[in-house]
DNA sequence: CTGTTAGCGCTTTCAG
DNA sequence: CTGAAAGCGCTAACAG
């Protein structure tokens, strides 16, 4: 049994490589190759010794190289600014269900304008990815065109209702849940009932929550009252400023719908500095469903959606897809009114 | 002036390659290469019809080719959850460096575990990044030795104070940050200062803000009071909970520092819940400057640390040292005590 | 300014 | 089960 001691260990180094690998191992670089891909197609003792040797010279093998010839493994992703609420968490489901399948997640994000997103699918493209996860953003002609002629498996997270997706979309329908939230707020007696949103134009997510409340409104008979909307930037301030804008419009409004949680902790903050008592002198709902929501005294009546999950979904599709399997065009992401104490 | 009409449309496609186009735009696919990446070194003829192809055909090209021949393009990122207070604006601020210095950020996120850590960044260096930014965790010995081997450069966002970086290291003294902060409380004439932070086992910033925290109170004469100290989640309902805990253990308490905003904004909503007013039968300080922070009622006094700032400056260190500059093994990012009402 | 040659590190393919 | 040859798409290095 004289076993040769590979550990020889002053061999003129070469760059770390496959083949050095094999040099060490005495064996041709395809066969370290298979030992670490296909380790079946290598006998026992060649593998103990390749794997010997790569575990001595701590090898890791070059993705760029082996993504070149076989499988891409790149998932690219384009979102938002991730501080927004919500999208740090898809970005986290992303991420999990990336590692799970083996994939890399590439990160490109900020707020695009329209040329910067087209740029942005073109770098994110030109990684050969195997698959892509977009936000709903405006998405010029030219970017979807750029996508389309990508050849490579999509995902859109974004409002399902009414889209014709690029390939696959991901999605609540955020007419729903507004209507949902919206007829709750009815049923639980509130009758003045006002609306913020950051300004929807380009936003069709946005768009739909008001078009949802909106028909809420008109389905229970109630003439809808436009004065009771207002647009501001989804920050904390903005919700306070909406306290401050809309009872000035109303005195005897009854509760604001938020169509954002952060909107609705500002309010409710507003609220707190007016002493003001939640929800007797003033409810307050909001939307997301973010961790403080549940903390936040009172605690925030709220639409669930969840984020986390549509981010795995997003990469589970993705991967299915590659996999041959049948993907439905549109996927719907189920939500839950969430009823606690603010309204 | 017979131009060649280029656009004849018809021949047969082949891959969509440099290659490809070299060959419809009549000239080598050398030329095309530089006319894409050394605009300068091509006639402004050659060059244009070239442009003129690549713009035709869509061609995009393969980021995964090029690097392998040149310059390295990925930066690697591994980052605790988004979702955790201020990692997602560190995030974003890495991202836009990236953008403006023409990287790529490959993301790995998750809660490491000692030998998970070990195979991000395994799995990290097998994209050949042209540098590393990580968190500081654990950093396991295998890891470390990993890193090193790894010769890449590396930006460590962590705690500086005591630090041996791997190779640089960026950050803001806990320790000094949460000095300044206790000192800041016993200025204003609070005495029985109560702190809250997650198990600090194996997390050196927590330990250093619990470390600054014991030794502002021993320079001031104050005996420090062991019982007034709690572990607990960084979630709002840990906040919540200090309260309960730390109250119930001196009744006398003035305030709380929290070792973090999300703390701070729980043990706030606690103190409403109550009916306390703030900061009258208790105050709160927290630690982040969150969003937030500055909308909460009432208004949060707390640490502020640039993240985001953070996150640019660890991409822009990198670049520099990639492009030879000599760079400060370890680079302190100040911070500032925000005074307002909450304490 | 433009082209030719060689090769990055790996894997596909085909031949032992 | 193992190996040799060829080539992924691009660019460094060297001619012209």
């Amino acid at each position: 049994m004289a076993k040769r001691t590979p550990h020889s260990g002053s061999e003129p180094a070469g760059k770390l490589g496959i083949k050095e690998i094999a040099r060490r191992a005495g064996v041709a670089p395809m066969t370290v190759s298979r030992a670490l891909n296909d380790p079946d197609k290598v006998s026992i003792e060649t593998r103990a010794r390749i794997m010997e040797v790569v575990a001595r010279e701590g090898f890791i093998p070059n993705q760029l190289a082996s993504s070149m010839r076989s499988a891409r493994r790149i998932i690219g992703t384009m979102v938002p600014p991730l501080i927004n609420s919500g999208i740090a968490e898809q970005v986290q489901g992303m991420s999990d269900a990336c590692q799970a399948s083996g994939h890399q997640l590439l990160l490109i994000q900020g707020d695009f304008a329209p040329g910067a997103e087209e740029n942005a699918i073109r770098t994110l493209l030109g990684w050969q990815p195997a698959g892509l996860i977009l936000q709903a953003f405006v998405q010029s002609d030219a970017a979807r065109r750029l996508l389309i002629s990508g050849r490579v498996p999509i995902v859109e997270i974004s409002e399902v209702r009414g889209r014709d997706p690029i390939d696959m979309a991901l999605g609540v329908s955020n007419f729903d849940t507004a209507y949902a939230m919206t007829s709750h707020l009815l049923d639980k007696g509130y009758r003045r009932i006002g609306f913020v949103s950051t300004p929807v134009h380009g936003n069709d997510r946005l768009q739909q929550r008001r078009i949802g409340y909106r028909q809420a409104l008109l389905d229970r008979g109630h003439s809808y009252p436009a004065p009771l909307e207002v647009e501001l930037p989804i920050t904390p301030a903005g919700g306070a400023d909406a306290v401050s804008i809309l009872t000035e419009r109303d005195a005897a409004l009854d509760v604001i719908f938020c169509s954002s949680d952060t909107l609705a902790i500002g309010a409710v903050q507003e609220c707190h500095r007016r002493g003001w008592r939640i929800p007797e002198r003033l409810a307050i709902a909001g939307y997301g469903d973010v961790d403080l929501a549940s903390q936040l005294f009172p605690r925030l009546t709220t639409v669930h959606v969840d984020r986390y999950g549509m981010g795995r979904r997003a990469v589970e599709q993705l991967v299915k897809s590659l996999a041959g399997e049948d993907i439905p065009k549109v996927e719907t992401i189920g939500f839950e009114i969430i009823d606690r104490e603010s309204a």
